[in-house]
This record gives structure tokens, sequence and C-alpha cells, in this order.
DNA sequence: TAGTGCATGTAATGCGTTACATGATTTC
DNA sequence: GAAATCATGTAACGCATTACATGCACTA
């Protein structure tokens, strides 16, 4: 027996019909959107997107046309209405996968099995990766053009986590060294 | 040509070199283990610890040895020096991957496209998230028994980290409202 | 004219989870 | 004696990344 297939949305379905409500855009450029913007907390290739567009397009949440510049094909997407409603649909979802792989986490987690000064420098250089991260995202936000409000309130959220976290590893790292001194 | 193979480590080689440097284990107890401490920022199945065992016994870097439960078989793990050398090793390791899939952010970045009392249900779904987990690590947290202090360093991390987002959450929702009023 | 960037697309690869199979032991 | 838990193990599946193939356009 058939099953029925209400939208069959899979991972890269929100970021296609999201990138397009914001703007019609190529199957290139959500590559490159996605890129420098949701990346670092909800990747996509090539390999999803294409696919995923024609898809898109079969099932009428997108619509397609060809633009080419020059003799170079391009085929530009914007969002439907039937698109935006299923978009929308999907920010009302009830449930939310929320995945972490951190492998700074994972080091600290068994700096236990090798001398004190080892672990210092995990938490040291965590603190770095926090800080050279906030650089990255700093550097996007002083940039000319106004984003809409969410996709600023995002970026805000990028920085301020990486602020915390540059602080609490430096927070940390004193604290264990202080213990130390009054152990000897 | 063969390649050289020094240590062929995978996504579940540190947690199980890891784990066992704690204490010797077996197959299904590091499982359990797993899911009650580092899921949250590296998860492991069944269907890559069993066959990572056997491997990393054949590389000499774990031992196992038969230790039935009367007719049932049940096989424990211990680590090798070689094994306790390895795990140094990749503490001391250069490149680290982070990677994080986080749909509640994904939802935020798109919420322009629907209105304003959603991207706000958002925000506070989010806190509630926060505040979920939170009582879990704390809890975890105040259970008997005193950990190693890197294993009590990132019970810490993650009882902040949620602190911290719900309060950016709360603060947030607080600020977006204050806009609106104004506005009005 | 060589190299880089724009643009589309797919095949191969690798990896992790899910689901299942098996069987013993403990608990209610 | 039924259900839950301990314990091991693997096959199938799904999914995402990587790598490659193709070809045009721009620029140094």
């Amino acid at each position: 027996m058939e099953e029925q297939r209400p939208a069959e949305r899979n991972a890269v379905t929100p970021v296609v019909l999201g990138l397009l409500s914001l703007a019609p855009r190529t199957g290139y450029e959500i590559k490159q959107v996605v890129d420098r913007s949701t990346r670092n907390f909800w990747a996509a290739s090539y390999g999803q997107i294409y696919p995923e567009l024609r898809r898109l397009e079969a099932a009428g949440l997108i619509a397609g046309q060809d633009v080419p510049t020059g003799g170079r094909r391009r085929r530009l997407f914007r969002l439907t209405p039937a698109g935006r409603q299923a978009l929308i649909e999907w920010l009302m979802g009830r449930e939310t996968t929320i995945e972490l792989r951190d492998e700074s986490l994972l080091r600290l987690f068994f700096a236990d099995a090798a001398p004190l000064e080892l672990g210092l420098g995990l938490l040291e250089a965590r603190q770095r990766g926090h800080e050279y991260q906030l650089g990255v995202l700093r550097s996007l936000a002083e940039l000319p053009g106004n984003d809409p409000q969410f996709v600023e309130l995002v970026l805000r959220w990028g920085i301020a986590f990486h602020e915390w976290g540059a602080r609490w590893c430096q927070e940390e790292r004193a604290r264990i060294a202080a213990g130390t001194e009054s152990a000897a």
C-alpha cells in the first residue's frame, strides 16, 4: 500500500523554503547564502539542494524560471503561496531536533586521563575558538545593509553565545588555577 | 598500494577509550553511560560501539575478558597502556570538529516570514527547552558520588549553557516586546 | 589563455541510526 | 509466567558529504 505523502519534508526543505521566502535565488546562490549564514547551525550541500529544488518545484511549493546569463544556463526559484504556507506550517511545528557534536567538550570530558596542564590547554584552545568565531560574526554584523529582525536576532545569538563561551572558559581556567595553588 | 593505518580512529574511538580510562566496562554499559553523559555533545550507538570494541581489541588498545553472569555471556573491556597513550594523543590533537544542528535556531532565523507572535512563541519555546534541560542536568549534578574534575567541569558547562540560553531568550523576548510597544 | 568564479548536476562514499534477532536473568 | 532488563551483535536503511563532470563567462 502506498503511503500518503503530505509534503515529505527532509532536512533541507525548510532551508530552501526559508531562503526563498527572503528573495528569489538559484541553487548556487542558496548554497552560498547557507555557507555564510545558517551553516553554523544548519548545513546543506549541493547534493541535497539541487534534488530538493526539483522536488519542491514538482510539489508546487516553489516555481523556477530560466534566466540565463548569456549562454550560461541559470534557473531562478521563487516561493509560491503554497510554499509560504508550507514554511509557516514548519515554523509552527512541534518537534524540534537539536544535535551537537563538539569534540572540544569531549576532550575536556576525558581530560582527567592526562596531566592537568593538558586540560588547562584544552580550555584555553576552546576559548580561542570562541574568540575566533566572535571575530567572524562581528565582522558579519558590521556589514552594511540591514537584515530582517529575526535574521539579525540569530546573528546576535551567535555573538552572545561565543562571548559567553569565551568568558566561561576564562573563568574556569582561573578557577582551576586557583584550586591548584591552594592544593600545592 | 595498501595505506599505512596508524590507528584509523573514527567517531566512537575516543568515547570508547575515554570511558574505559575511567573504568572497565562492557559494550552495553558503555552505551548506557554515553546516553547519560556525553550523548548531548557526542552520541554513539550499538552499531558503532560493538564493532569498534573488536577493532580496538585487535589493535591492542583495549583488552577484553569474558565475565559471564550465570549463563549470560558478558565481555568486560579495559584500557591497555597503548590505549591510554592513544587517548592522550587524541587529547593533544589539533583538529577539532564542532557541528551543530539546531532546528530551533533555524526556525527563529526564518521567523520574519510569519506574524511577530509566532516568532515570540518560538523564543518562548526555546526558553522552555533550555529550562527543561537545566532541570535534567541539575538533578544529575545533585546525584551522590563525586565525578573526576573534568567530568564535573563539563556538567557545569551544560548547566551554565542552559542558564545562559534561557536568560538570553527571556531578554530578547522583552526587547522585542518593548520595541513593538513603542512602534504601536 | 589560463585561472577563477558562476552554475548545474550526480555518483560514490562513508557513516550513524534504527530495527531486528537472539537469549539469559531478574523482577513483579 | 510475563515483562523488563541485561547483553551481544548485525543488516538495512537513510542521509549527508565529497568528489567529480560539464560548460560558460569574466578578468588578469
